[in-house]
DNA sequence: TTGAAAGCGCTACCAT
DNA sequence: ATGGTAGCGCTTTCAA
């Protein structure tokens, strides 16, 4: 008798069958360890398999079974679809997302939603590619989701949370860490404080009520304009670029995020004013490169790692038909240069 | 007639053909855009599937035409198992993976390899989870990635490239790179630099070689040791904190990767060094904090996003059925402060 | 131009 | 303890 295990082609839980001389159910029975089957017929099924390198094919189980053992990641760019998804923050956020998703045994399937079709939404719902969706930041598509979110519950969203909404998100408290990362400016004697970053968005118009808060809260403090930026580097730059040769006096900024923050104190610095003396900078996210820029910079800390993992955990709750509620991060402000003090430790 | 058009659910395309009259085979050709069906028929079985909000189910085609439309990006750590995947020149190719995928119309499965197990190529092609995969950097898989080529064809793997390996490689010419960074060193006058790095990794074996030649073809160079530091920021940390401490005088640093520099650079500051006047030091990726940490880094920079769009590329060619040879992309000396001299630009 | 039917590879029900 | 069979939702012959 000559050994064919090596000619054999094993591909299929029927070829394995045909080898081992039993019916594919005993097959796939043995292969998921079921106690139905003998056990001796089982290692020998299991050898079979493994001697001839079989894995088992995960689209037919997948069909069979409505599942995929895979989480999708969505990134909604509606408001900057120019905005390269190697934005720091959104790919920090990715890179904790992929380790903590692989650690509890899916997959992960990331997809960039560029020019928001109001039916992205529906699209990576009904194309059943995945058992539930992370969605990274509301961007512009806040009634999508929502919209989304009643019929379909394993959702979770990173963003700011409102009284008004029924799905489960998971973010910083970005009004408190505004608020504070403002009051420390006028702490420190600023006066003019100008918010550099668009309302629009909800996270950012959370970090602009904190902003408002803390300058209502203090007395001597001047109303000083909102710039609406965008969140690139490039479009941020241009923005503080115009705004600095307007003429218009100040002495503080509040950037709504840290690549806003990075891109003003260099244009800032090309416009001949010098930060933190003439211009103090606070940002928000404390991305990786926060601590390494030059001034470091002053700014509110969201613990992405951790935000990571709750998502994860969440989904896959929800999946299980648990009903979660929204979790809220304390925001940290952690000071460096770019303010002009540091706050002793 | 009672409207039952959003009573009526539309999940399958044997729904439409309910609804529409027609059989499934009819659907399927009609929502495919085939010719064959008669054109007002084909408009009416459109718009049925549309109002129905039908999306067609990607598993149980998949499993039909045995494909997934998916490619998979796999992380070996194997160097590193600890390594966590937040690393940052992971991270940006990631980022600009998901970019370039997405555009291309593919989704992107990513598969982080924590302790390989030597089958975890084999699993991840058989498993057909995806048509293709990127591995992203070689680690200590370079026989497994071998082995697997031979049979399996739509593999691009970034990282080294050897004259005896029959996989497709994209990735930096690590020798012209690594020699120009050592160059430039010497040539500012240093005269012990030391190499921080494990050449147990391909690429930091050719950038090793590259620094070999580069004190080789030079006068008066002295030889140092190799450090076989680990990748990360700690372990690199640490392993500079001992050698620091360890007596021998040294005057340059060539790192491996920016990570490596970077970490090295805090524990010489920690030390009582001054960088660069005391010791300069060069990395390698030129990785985004590269240009923001303080003094800004002098590095060897890697295009990571033409590499990450010639790995999809070509990924998608070799698909297609092309056999397309490896690629290596030029590397450029970026200088900037931590080497003690800036070079004209 | 359309429909019937087979089958992708798997799991689970129902027998025995 | 094991096998037969049906069916997940789709595409594609083959017939008509």
């Amino acid at each position: 008798m000559k050994k064919r295990s090596s000619t054999t082609p094993v591909k299929t839980m029927a070829d394995i069958a045909r080898i081992a001389g039993v019916s594919s159910s005993t097959v796939s029975r043995a292969l998921a360890g079921s106690a139905l089957v003998e056990d001796s017929q089982r290692d020998r099924i299991i050898k079979i398999a493994r001697e001839g390198g079989y894995v088992i094919n995960s689209t037919a189980r997948n069909l069979r079974l409505q599942r995929t053992e895979t989480l999708s990641v969505a990134i909604p760019l509606g408001h900057e679809s120019s905005q390269p998804l190697s934005d720091p923050f959104f790919v920090e956020m990715l890179g904790y997302l992929a380790e903590e998703i692989t650690r509890r045994g899916y997959g992960m399937f990331v997809q960039k939603i560029s020019s928001p079709m109001d039916d992205w939404m529906y699209r990576l719902i009904a194309a059943h590619r995945s058992d539930g969706i992370i969605v990274i930041g509301q961007s512009t598509e806040h009634e999508v989701i929502e919209a989304a979110s009643v019929s379909y519950k394993p959702l979770v969203v990173w963003g700011g949370h409102d009284r008004q909404q029924s799905y489960c998100t998971v973010g910083t408290d970005n009004v408190a860490g505004a608020r504070a990362a403002v009051s420390h400016l006028i702490a420190l004697g600023r006066r003019k404080i100008v918010f550099f970053g668009d309302p629009k968005l909800p996270e950012i118009r959370l970090r602009h009520d904190g902003y408002q808060r803390a300058v209502a809260q203090a007395s001597q403090v001047e109303a000083m304009p909102t710039v609406p930026t965008h969140l690139t580097a490039d479009a941020a730059y241009e923005s503080m670029r115009a705004f600095a040769s307007s003429g218009i006096a100040f002495d503080g900024v509040f950037a709504a995020t840290d690549v806003i923050a990075m891109s003003a104190i260099r244009a800032l610095t090309g416009a001949g004013l010098r930060v933190p003396e003439d211009v103090a900078v606070v940002g928000f996210d404390d991305i990786a490169l926060a601590a390494h820029c030059n001034p470091a910079l002053t700014t509110v800390r969201q613990d992405i790692q951790r935000g990571a993992e709750m998502m994860v955990d969440l989904l896959l709750r929800r999946i299980a038909g648990e009903d979660t509620p929204s979790a809220t991060m304390a925001a940290e402000l952690v000071v460096r240069e770019s303010c002009g003090a540091a706050r002793a430790s």
